[in-house]
RNA sequence: GUGGUUGUAGCUCAGUUGGUUAGAGCACCGGUUUGUGGUACCGGGGGUCGGGGGUUCAAGUCCCCUCAAUCACCCCA
């Protein structure tokens, strides 16, 4: 065994494991295409600035980021996000509205690796842009529960937690936090189901700062309107507000909509989420595990002004991701992941040498016709082939043998219920494209 | 990035107060059992005990460093 390892937070997969990752990849695809989402891709490796542009310099000690032996400052990408509004905003202006288009690609992420948390992850991303209106958050949200219930999971065992930042923004508004500041307070509410009433109140101080609000006082009112968890909680908190009830209808067209598609008991109001991206602008919502465990599962919200900050036209967009690790962790917790068949067809057993080159002949045949074909490279017995046969998973074992070859027919066995027939060389293809359709009786009397 | 726990064969683990050439089960490979299902019996490969340094006559065992996994923080596009 070589002593060099794989790179920490980088994964192997094994056929069995590569297997669930290709199960976990195909449902999300059914679950998108049936939303009618187009799939899409990027390069794994971008310019550096296509990421410091939406993020900042910071965020550069997260990636994985070098030069090229061009010079160029290039990182491999940690997130999609990026490359959807460059490749969108190149021919947004040709192409139909809205725009709803999803990926699933592996990223990046140069961080210290953890349970649920690795540094390369495949991460589903949907996004719909072209359209401002709450139908497409909510088109956006059941997509992404539908992409958890194709799993078999029930809306018993997630929550989708909603929010909004346009809500938050104007209650600060009213509240008499300045619109630069807002962003600030965000911060900390994000913090209010974890921090120490006292460091709360240090960093409310802060974000605060040169405002005449009271910071105690905001953090007060901050938790109970993050507390809010139904609507008319939230008529009455905005009752002489104008711009909130107006945003209010917007909520309700939201909850109607998700409602009348049947996701209500998925679906939760929660102004906790704010989600520590500056970027968006508007409904931001987050899925977790009801469980135990309570793990995110996705996250996403709208959008509206990024496409145009990365150069692209002024484009509204909502969308979400949801990564692999996780939601795998979860599946095997729930029993989820379904066992795949993954043997050949059929093993040819080759009983002496004598008879190969006819089972060569026939075998490569039934492979030409699409059929998944095992045999024994090296002669072997009886016993031995039909183990290898069963090890091998096969659903029928084919067998070659002297007095079969004389003859001119092969020997087909189920592995499963162990009866046999013999078929006519002549006739081989049809024969077992039968057995593989209708079972054995195919092929007996 | 900070702190805790763990690290012996592909897997699950033994390994005595430090004491010969580090073991078992499973798995894998091969042989035997006259062509009918993982059996049975026999045999084999595989470990610088995560890596490096130190203490000691002697280290898988004790000490230090380091790497990795994992947990709690930080962060989380």
């Amino acid at each position: 065994m070589s002593d060099i390892r794989s790179l920490p937070g980088f994964r192997e997969f094994y056929p069995e494991d590569r297997a669930v990752l290709g199960h976990v990849m195909g449902v999300w695809r059914q679950a998108c295409r049936r939303y009618g989402f187009r799939e899409w891709e990027s390069p794994v490796l971008e310019p550096l600035e296509l990421f410091t542009e939406k993020s900042g310099e910071e965020i550069v000690r997260q990636l994985f980021n070098f030069e090229d032996k061009g010079g160029r400052k290039v990182s491999l990408r940690p997130e999609m996000t990026p490359s959807l509004a460059r490749m969108v905003g190149a021919k947004a202006n040709g192409m139909p509205k809205p725009i709803r288009w999803f990926a699933m690609g592996e990223n990046y992420r140069y961080e210290k690796p953890q349970k649920g948390r690795l540094r390369a992850f495949y991460q589903l991303n949907a996004d719909l842009l072209g359209e401002a209106g709450p139908a497409a958050d909510a088109e956006i949200i059941a997509l992404c529960a539908d992409c958890l219930i194709g799993f078999g999971l029930t809306q018993a065992d997630f929550r989708i937690r909603i929010s909004d930042r346009t809500l938050w923004f104007r209650y600060l508004a009213s509240l008499g936090v300045p619109e630069l500041q807002a962003a600030a307070v965000l911060s900390v509410v994000d913090k209010l189901e974890r921090g120490s009433p006292k460091d709360l109140l240090e960093a409310m101080t802060v974000a605060l700062a040169g405002t005449s609000v009271d910071p105690s006082r905001a953090l007060e009112l901050c938790r109970a309107f993050a507390n809010t968890r139904s609507l008319a909680e939230l008529e009455s908190l905005s009752a002489n507000d104008e711009a909130m009830k107006a945003r209010l209808a917007e909520w309700k067209q939201l909850l109607a909509t998700l409602h009348s598609m049947g996701f209500s008991e998925c679906i939760a109001i929660d102004l906790t989420i704010v989600r520590g991206l500056a970027y968006y602008t508007g409904f931001v919502f987050e899925a977790f595990e009801t469980g135990g465990e309570a793990r995110a599962l996705a996250g996403g919200g709208r959008y509206d002004a990024l496409v145009k900050k990365l150069g692209g036209p002024d484009l509204p967009a909502v969308g979400f991701g949801m990564g692999d690790v996780t939601l795998r962790d979860l599946l095997e917790l729930k029993k989820l992941i379904p066992v795949y068949a993954d043997g050949p067809d059929f093993y040819v057993m080759i009983l002496g040498e004598d008879a190969r080159p006819s089972a060569l002949e026939d075998l490569a045949n039934l492979r030409r016709s699409g059929f998944r074909v095992e045999y024994n490279l090296k002669d072997g017995k009886f016993p031995k082939l039909i183990q290898a046969a069963e090890v091998a998973g096969a659903k029928y074992a084919l067998i070659y043998g002297g007095s079969e070859v004389a003859k001119g027919v092969a020997k087909v066995r189920s592995m499963t219920d162990r009866s046999e027939a013999e078929v006519p060389r002549t006739d081989l293809v049809p024969a077992l494209r039968a057995v593989i359709a209708e079972g054995m009786r195919a092929v007996q009397p």
